[in-house]
RNA sequence: GCGCCCGUAGCUCAGCUGGAUAGAGCGUCGGCCUCCGGAGCCGAAGGUCAGAGGUUCGAAUCCUCUCGGGCGCGCCA
């Protein structure tokens, strides 16, 4: 409806341009949706945007652009409003088209073409699988699925992905925390360092290590610990960490080491797996950071770097001129002891990204990482790509609060809140709601005990109910001994003429835009939002107006309505990946 | 110190590329069940959009500064 308001526009104004009354160049103009019911259904504001450019008052020129507009059967009236607002409102039954396609078109309903098909990765979570994800990964999930549906949606080719860091040293360190855990099981009298993963996950894959190969890992404590350098808090903690991997790689050999790497990955990548799953989250690819690194693509990123002129050496390292790009300083890509940078893997991972032929690449991240954000770019613009193809979208934290409290959340010492828990105190539905109840780059206080609430406060129940009611209603309608004759309703739309039925009606032709304008803005929010309002005019229709009247035509009419409705509301918490239960 | 994000009703937040009297939910107060699920509906009170300048026909929205909060600023990932 609004697509077809802007072509009558666009054509007014094009009119005028060949007129001369407009110049060549003017500036476009856009038709918005009037946010007050007096103001008519839609307005534009093009006669106080393109005034000074013609040289008219914004009155007068709007006054040449209604007559300039050509006819159309929608159209009640055109008016002229305020300073030079141009207001349309619409024939009532202008409206009702919406009931007839959603109808039509099913779960379709809201989706369009607008993509062209183009490519489009969306990369989210990424979470090292050095332990359990947590309440802050669970946001990025809810979120970054949530804008791949809706990429979806407007008809783009949508690649999900998740980065796993499987190399590194974050992922030796978990093989050691493991190995000394282990190590506790053979019965050694093991010290476990203050920078080792702590969670207990670490002793459940310890023992899963220690019943599948027995004791074939031991060595004994006093040659692990001998001349290592001092622990915190004496001494150097991370010193201490790279002393202990480097031991135990020597004490164990390449094979036994590769296991004991390899069994703590596998646990946590499989773990992961499940958990997102769980959470209706299914990626296409699980992309290795290993595999980059075994295959020489670090190399070759940092060698086309350095083809391009763009690296120097300084104190031993090979550094990026990232301060050439707009970042605020140079940032190291080989370190002095000549193993490359978590930078330099990064880099050649998006080098393989645009070289996969997206048109765009959407990285979600915690907001913490934002200042990780100039360097990427800066190097993807160095290597002579379109650092515009790039867009980082930050995720802001989220604060657990239960009994009006804060949970407080430690990853060090592995007393954080799993997504797992997470999900089983409040349920997938509810945690995926509220996850993206917020705009992302808003600070999210996640309130478990309000989601976990079967009451009217409670967002998610608010609008699960709503579709709940109107499954309802089709049962209450065949326990009458009747059926719902759709083309009778269809024809009869021209009798929903109480005002709760014109509002709602109103409300469900705005879903395509809704659709639109959060997938354009990557702000699934918009959808949760809208759904409340939908849920709400429902709501209201139902208090005011019966459905399952005798008046057979009039009662199609209306379960066509609600039809319509319960098909928007599913349409829409698909998006959110929440479910629509039939009852509740 | 520098950089990024944020500051809107008692609380939690919307407010789309600047647009016409600033909107929801919760909470508070007052109403609505002989009827399709009361997990619902209706109404009322409640705001100097942190503050000060500026741009504009028009600013919660754009620019500058100040104040307040969060997060970054590693040869960690």
């Amino acid at each position: 409806m609004k697509d077809r308001l802007q072509q009558l526009l666009d054509e007014a104004l094009a009119r005028l341009r060949a007129e001369g009354v407009l110049p060549a160049d003017a500036p476009p103009a856009a038709v918005e949706r009037a946010r007050d019911s007096a103001h008519g259904d839609f307005a534009t504001n093009a006669a106080l945007v393109l005034a000074k450019a013609a040289g008219l008052s914004p009155r007068t020129l709007a006054e040449r652009i209604v007559a300039a507009l050509p006819q159309a059967p929608q159209v009640e009236a055109v008016e002229i409003a305020g300073p030079g607002f141009v207001n349309f409102r619409l024939r009532p039954d202008a409206w009702l088209e919406a009931v007839r396609a959603a109808l039509a078109q099913g779960e379709a309903w809201g989706r369009s073409e607008a993509g062209r098909g183009r490519r489009v990765q969306v990369e989210f979570v990424s979470a090292n699988p050095t332990g359990p994800l947590h309440v802050g990964h669970g946001r990025g999930a809810a979120y970054g699925d949530a804008v791949a549906n809706l990429l979806e949606a407007t008809g783009w080719a949508v690649e999900r992905e998740y980065y796993v860091n499987d190399a590194g040293r974050q992922m030796d360190i978990l093989a050691a925390s493991v190995w000394l855990r282990y190590l506790e099981l053979c019965g050694e009298p093991v010290a476990f360092p203050a920078n080792g993963y702590q969670g207990d996950y670490v002793f459940d894959i310890a023992a899963d290590l220690h019943r599948a190969d027995g004791e074939a890992h031991r060595r004994p404590w006093g040659e692990v610990a001998r001349g290592l350098p001092p622990d915190a808090p004496e001494g150097d903690q991370e010193r201490h960490m790279d002393a202990l991997i480097a031991r135990a790689r020597e004490l164990l050999g390449p094979e036994s080491w590769r296991r004991v790497h390899g069994i703590g990955l596998e646990v946590m990548l499989e773990s992961i797996r499940r958990d997102l799953e769980a959470f209706r989250v299914r990626y296409d690819r699980w992309f290795s950071e290993r595999s980059l690194v075994e295959g020489g693509a670090v190399a070759r990123a940092v060698e086309r770097l350095r083809a391009a002129g763009q690296v120097y050496e300084r104190d031993g390292a090979l550094w990026f001129r990232a301060s050439a790009f707009g970042d605020e300083k140079d940032r190291v890509l080989v370190r002095e002891s000549g193993q490359p940078t978590y930078f330099a893997s990064d880099v050649a991972y998006h080098l393989d990204k645009a070289g996969r032929g997206f048109e765009r690449m959407i990285d979600v991240w915690g907001a913490d990482h934002h200042g990780y954000v100039p360097r990427l770019r800066a190097a993807l613009a160095a290597l002579g790509i379109d650092p515009e193809r790039l867009e980082v979208r930050l995720v802001q934290f989220a604060v657990l609060y239960r009994g009006g409290r804060k949970v407080q959340m430690s990853t060090r010492s592995g007393e954080f809140v799993t997504l797992r828990e997470l999900r089983e105190e409040v349920g997938t539905d509810a945690a995926r709601f509220f996850y993206v109840l917020r705009s992302a780059e808003q600070h999210l206080d996640f309130d478990l005990d309000l989601a976990k609430s079967q009451t009217a406060d409670n967002p998610v129940y608010y609008v699960q109910y709503a579709h709940a009611r109107i499954c309802s209603v089709m049962r209450q309608l065949e326990a009458k001994g009747l059926a719902h004759d759709r083309a009778r309703g269809l024809a009869a739309l021209g009798r929903l003429t109480e005002a709760h039925e014109r509002s709602l009606v109103r409300t469900l032709a705005r879903w395509p835009e809704v659709v639109e304008a959060a997938a354009a803005a990557r702000a699934p929010h918009q959808v949760a939002h809208y759904l409340r309002e939908l849920a709400n005019d429902f709501h209201a229709c139902y208090n005011a107006v019966p459905f399952l009247v005798d008046d057979d035509a009039l009662r199609d009419a209306r379960l066509a309505l609600i039809l319509a409705t319960r098909q928007t509301l599913a349409n829409g918490l698909r998006l959110l990946g929440v479910s629509a239960p039939e009852s509740m």
